[in-house]
DNA sequence: AAACGTTATTTGATCGTTCAACTTAGTGAT
DNA sequence: ATCACTAAGTTGAACGATCAAATAACGTTT
């Protein structure tokens, strides 16, 4: 049984190749009663149009690159899993295919765009963890080709929202600030932050809500306010800074962060009735420790991400356009704070 | 500025198109004055071959298929993220890329088979959680598509290493085996097992493990063994049943099995000196409330997956080929067990 | 110097689509 | 009856590579 194509099909229905291309691609330009001919031919035949074929014509491969970081901390990454998770079933709903290629940095990703736009004819890209000066960006745009970011692009001068590419965000700023007020009005009156150095955009917008719900409640952010690398031993450090500083509670800027922060505070403090220790991404390890945690909503943030990139590649500007800037509000998932003392996340 | 082709690059070189081809693909055909001239051409003109035209003359595309599992538990998932990093970057290196696709069920899967051949024209495809009665590895090995899975064939009658497909595995056996060893020496008597219902094949193999080392230390199995489905909470439960049939230990089969048994366990005897229950994968998790676990040489695991696929579509029967079918050893990562209580997995 | 074998290089055909230009038929207005 | 226009369908060319077969170049043998 040999492979059926357009030519081997046209041949046993009586009618032209293009003619089939048209019922496939514009098939308002075909008679419907023609149409139906050959679209029962084609469910028949078990037809499927060559990638290979179609892809060299038109050099659209309806494939998308997406990199996979390097695998830094095994805690925060699970986001990344569900992330290229809901990726991967909007591309499909929109006809498009996830191609994975791995970079250790941003200069080797840049790289890789060139030898992935000719190799693999890719159509675009999904960038994640956008930064200051972030170069990756500029070189896209600078060759034109189209791609959209989770995360907005970082600048002090400009506004995210006239920037030109398309990106899908979560505004943590907005998560920690919600998270403070919870704090507040839970009664604590120093409440620290442990978060990353300066300079990462995620990083300062998430201390930023901290600050103004601070602000607003008129309470101090003098010596709270830690900066350090990502990781469980140095949340552990920080909250004993933060405790020496007379905190009763902290806002981290991951759940890395604050699964160290809760160890210190539990050896401290005694488990209170309400959180103390908030982390940041609602981890699987937030809910195994019953640590609180701000939850973005991820999933949204992908389907929306390849609904933008699917538009922009269509072309097709005048049907309901989505948001070419998009800032999601992240959710507070409240949990029992000291669940390995008793059945706190068993529920 | 034209985009380069064989034809474009030939022309300014005054050779043919085939001899650039050549140079590509079969470097000793040309002469190695040429040769160096082309080369350098090439270098000097970012020339890239472009895949579609590649594909549609070779049939081949050199890309593969997986498919991302739905995210059932945060805790175990992790494992395929980590999975999926080492099998792309082991796939770049030997030339091949990464095709995602989502399927929610084994069936849907086989279903995308046929569209990701014809429409992706994918080379093969890495599979993973193989089980009894896969139709998935039937479908594939009839159809004579190339693939490779990560769990060999789970059969009652006829021996994996005789299995048709390549396929790479880790010992969960011998994995349970030596943790159920080391709980013995460490003076335990009556020591359980929680794990899946029998005959997901993997799950099965883990219990066995366990009863050899049962049996050849002459510990009694019966009432000690439990047999719930996954997660945390079947997990406590499941461990107080043990408990109340006497067990001072026990082995799980996953990561969210043995958190739910830790916490039922820490709730019933006070924290020991070491370890007393033991999960499986070594996920982050474990990692974060100091919960010994088997870890599974995953990466090994996908390299060696993309380098049997790889040499299997060379078609190069002759240079060294990988090992077929492989059967990985699992190590146990041994963690000081309640660090919520103290600096446990701080260091 | 003719005949030969090997190596180096070129040429024509092909993979399976879609684009662009073209033909044919049908409809309605002038 | 002529013309203009739209609708439906056809055909040749092109996308950019590789395969297979043909040719050119070159040193060896007779």
């Amino acid at each position: 049984m040999a492979k059926t194509t357009l030519v081997s099909l046209a041949e046993s229905l009586g009618v032209s190749r293009q003619t089939i291309s048209n019922v496939i691609n514009a098939p308002h330009r075909v008679k419907p009663e023609t149409r139906e001919r050959v679209e029962h031919a084609i469910a028949e035949s078990g037809y499927r149009p060559s990638a290979a074929a179609r892809q060299l014509r038109t050099r659209r491969s309806m494939n998308l690159g997406i990199r996979m970081m390097p695998v830094v901390d095994g805690i925060n990454g699970s986001i990344l899993d569900r992330f290229l998770h809901a990726l991967t079933e909007a591309a499909q709903e929109e006809g498009y295919r996830l191609t994975l290629f791995s970079a250790a940095t941003d200069d080797d990703e840049v790289r890789q765009y060139e030898d992935l736009l000719n190799v693999a004819d890719l159509d675009g890209f999904v960038l994640t963890g956008t930064h200051h000066g972030d170069q990756r960006t500029a070189w896209l745009l600078e060759n034109e080709v189209p791609f959209a970011s989770f995360g907005r692009p970082w600048s002090d001068t400009e506004d995210p929202f006239t920037s030109l590419h398309p990106w899908v965000d979560v505004d943590g700023g907005a998560g920690t600030e919600q998270a403070t007020r919870l704090l507040i009005d839970q009664g604590h009156t120093a409440i620290g932050f442990i978060g990353w150095p300066a300079g990462s955009g995620a990083g300062d917008d998430r201390r930023d809500g901290w600050r103004r719900a601070l602000q607003a409640a008129g309470l101090p952010a003098d010596q709270l306010d830690l900066r350090v690398f990502d990781g469980v031993p140095a949340g552990a450090r920080a909250a004993e800074q933060v405790i020496a500083a007379g905190a009763t509670a902290v806002v981290c800027a991951s759940d890395s962060l604050a699964l160290g922060a809760l160890s210190t505070f539990r050896s401290r403090y005694p488990a209170p009735a309400s959180p103390d220790v908030i982390g940041f991404d609602d981890t699987p390890v937030a809910a195994a420790v019953g640590l609180s945690s701000i939850a973005q909503p991820i999933e949204d943030a992908a389907r929306h991400i390849i609904r933008v990139l699917a538009h922009t590649l269509s072309g097709d500007e005048a049907s309901g356009r989505p948001d070419k800037h998009l800032l999601l509000t992240p959710t507070l998932a409240q949990r029992f704070p000291h669940p390995l003392a008793g059945d706190g996340w068993l529920a």
